[in-house]
DNA sequence: GCCAATGGTTACAACGATGTAGAGTGAATC
DNA sequence: GATTCACTCTACATCGTTGTAACCATTGGC
């Protein structure tokens, strides 16, 4: 892409510099820098001077120019799959703020489930226009740990890549699943069908929460039942709802589910609801992710939380410790706390009344060493 | 912030440059240059030879230098109020993917309903990260207007500011919400509540949607009834919930509602069913934006589309016009055609049936020049 | 009254690329 | 055989900052 030519000098005049003031304040180009930067061992007078001159003239300070030159940018990526995925978007929304506070901007990447735009993340043109990556993958895996073997400051969310040397922020997956899926079974609900495992798979959410889905089943008593596990590659309301609809339609006897995420539960509830099931009557559901869609939904959705608004928070927070502190502290696994909520879809909560903590998951932070590595706390 | 200082010199060599490749290959420096940028009158023994060095020393070309030298990002701005509003994270999503094909960055700005920060967006710091701007302002109005009158490649969305000097995409407001209401009326409806109004507003996308509601009323010879104007200032799915249940609760009488966003049609569904209301047996339903979410919603939600696909695309490619046009085509407004869809909230089909288009409206796209502003097409 | 320490400022050289102008080739043109 | 032109490549200046080192006051300590 060619951009225009400007060749009116007067309108054009491309930009007001540090030199320009510099002349005008009757200074140095150093002493506006210092201004600028807030520099302290300045004059008063000296100050005036300069500020002056900058309103006068109406100086902005050109950030690419600082980049260069400090090469740093005080920005970083956030790479997720879809914004148009609500957690995900709910995800930016927050790392955004969080990073606001800390003074960097945040560029997102989409990778849109594909394989080769996760590689491009790590390895792309874009990945230098930042000083360091929030990395959500879901394509990338276990195989592919050396290509997050990186030079710049990484911090890896989500349950797809684990010991990567870099900081990680995950979820209590299985334990969670697993007291969703006891918390349905604790409802009386004897056919609890999962929806959105990934067959063959054994890292990821979903073979983490899968695995957690038949914990839950063995504590509880129940036998597995292949015909109530229900596949589902990206986890779209669509694809929650083409599951449910499957499983149904097949004639598999349920009277509980467990969506491995919520935008499924939002897809399994319009399957359910267009076969005149009755949520919670003839089907329980939960969810997970605890979204905000889940609390408006009819009826409202169960759901693990499972720590969302800390993932955000300790995920700018790794990555900015990574960006001011040397690379000497090895890396951390962190896990937030998570609970299983309680709402109408699992008749925990009257109808139109708010929701219910029925269980509570403690998180915790664990030291990676290269070597051997036990969960601690 | 300040950053971690690296003194190793062997693991902290800062990265390849031009220089070094050029060494390599025993060319200058501006070849190497040459042979990056894909400069045509180059041989082919000599392209070999450098990319040979640049593979060899692993070499990444310098983003902030070449932006630096060349003024220009190859970025742009979208501005919008919060990602964790799906309309919005929905729009971030298509225009990021759309951006991407004409090898664009974008970088998204929340501003969150703050009248400073959309200030900011238009005059900030992070105003020159990027080439251009595509702003979706909430709090600024007409008022305002002199604001936009920047030197930098802009396009305006929404309805809070018109006649801007600037491309504006906008949407058929007016005209979509009154084939709403008239749609609702046409189902028999008698008393039909808004939500979402904002008393006082003369623009922006509450009264306008307001103005067309009243006008279907006027075309469906009902009576216009302040009591079923329910006011909400943001329109989230919580404030869509409390005004539609303070609207209840006042014992106002009810038998449709037209919400004049997604969310808040989702939060005031969620209220009628906490009130044991049928949707659309007692209520019919009807929102504003089409999101995903509608259609999977339990009864799924009529609602207009605006031509949501459409405004991104289009705002892209108008800012790619003003990217690389000098700005000499006057102004344009945009609004895509859009559609009224019905779904089960209004009975327009049957429970589990998929979505019927009910009413269509055209589009248009309208020279804007300094002077008279009549509507075209 | 000399020396060190600090305060206030500046000159200069980077950061890593690209635009411009022009120097060499050799082949085609008159 | 001189002139033109297209091709290939290079030298140099430049984009707008900030880091470094050094300079010239002052000030205070002894």
């Amino acid at each position: 892409m060619a951009y225009a030519v400007c060749d009116d000098e007067e309108v054009c005049r491309v930009a007001v510099t540090m030199h320009d003031v510099a002349v005008q304040a009757g200074v140095s180009i150093k002493t506006v820098s210092n201004v600028v930067n807030g520099y302290p061992h300045i004059r008063p007078e000296t100050r005036r001077r300069v500020q002056e001159a900058i309103d006068d003239l109406g100086y902005r300070l050109n950030t690419t120019a600082r980049n260069l030159r400090t090469r740093r940018t005080d920005m970083i990526t956030l790479a997720v799959p879809e914004l148009s995925l609500p957690y995900f978007a709910e995800l930016a929304d927050r790392v955004i703020r969080v990073a606001e506070e800390q003074g960097l901007t945040v560029l997102i990447e989409q990778t849109g489930g594909s394989r080769d735009r996760e590689v491009e993340v790590l390895t792309g043109k874009r990945r230098q226009l930042t000083d360091g990556l929030i990395f959500s993958p879901l394509e990338l895996s276990q195989a592919d740990l050396d290509l997050f073997d990186v030079d710049f400051p990484l911090v890896v969310l989500g349950e797809r890549v684990f010991d990567a040397p870099a900081h990680h922020v995950t979820m209590n997956n299985v334990a969670a699943a697993r007291a969703a899926t006891v918390h349905l079974a604790s409802l009386g609900r004897r056919r609890i069908a999962v929806i959105g495992a990934h067959e063959g798979e054994e890292l990821g959410s979903a073979a983490l929460r899968t695995e957690g889905y038949k914990q839950g089943l063995a504590e509880a008593g129940l036998p597995f039942d292949p015909a109530l596990v229900g596949e589902a590659g990206l986890w779209h309301r669509s694809t929650g709802s083409e599951t449910m609809g499957r499983m149904l339609d097949d004639g598999v006897d349920v009277d509980a589910v467990f969506a491995l995420n919520d935008a499924m539960a939002l897809g399994a509830l319009h399957a359910l609801h267009a076969r005149s099931l009755d949520v919670p009557g003839d089907v329980a559901l939960i969810g997970f992710d605890d979204i905000d869609d889940v609390r408006y939904s009819v009826p409202t959705i169960s759901s693990v939380d499972p720590g969302s608004a800390q993932i955000a928070k300790v995920a700018v927070d790794l990555l900015v410790e990574r960006l001011t502190a040397p690379a000497d502290h090895g890396y951390r696994r962190v896990v937030p706390a998570s609970r299983v909520v309680g709402r109408e879809s699992t008749g925990d909560v009257a109808e139109g009344a708010p929701e219910r903590v029925v269980a509570e998951l403690d998180g915790g932070v664990e030291q990676i060493s290269s070597a051997a590595l036990g969960r601690t706390a």
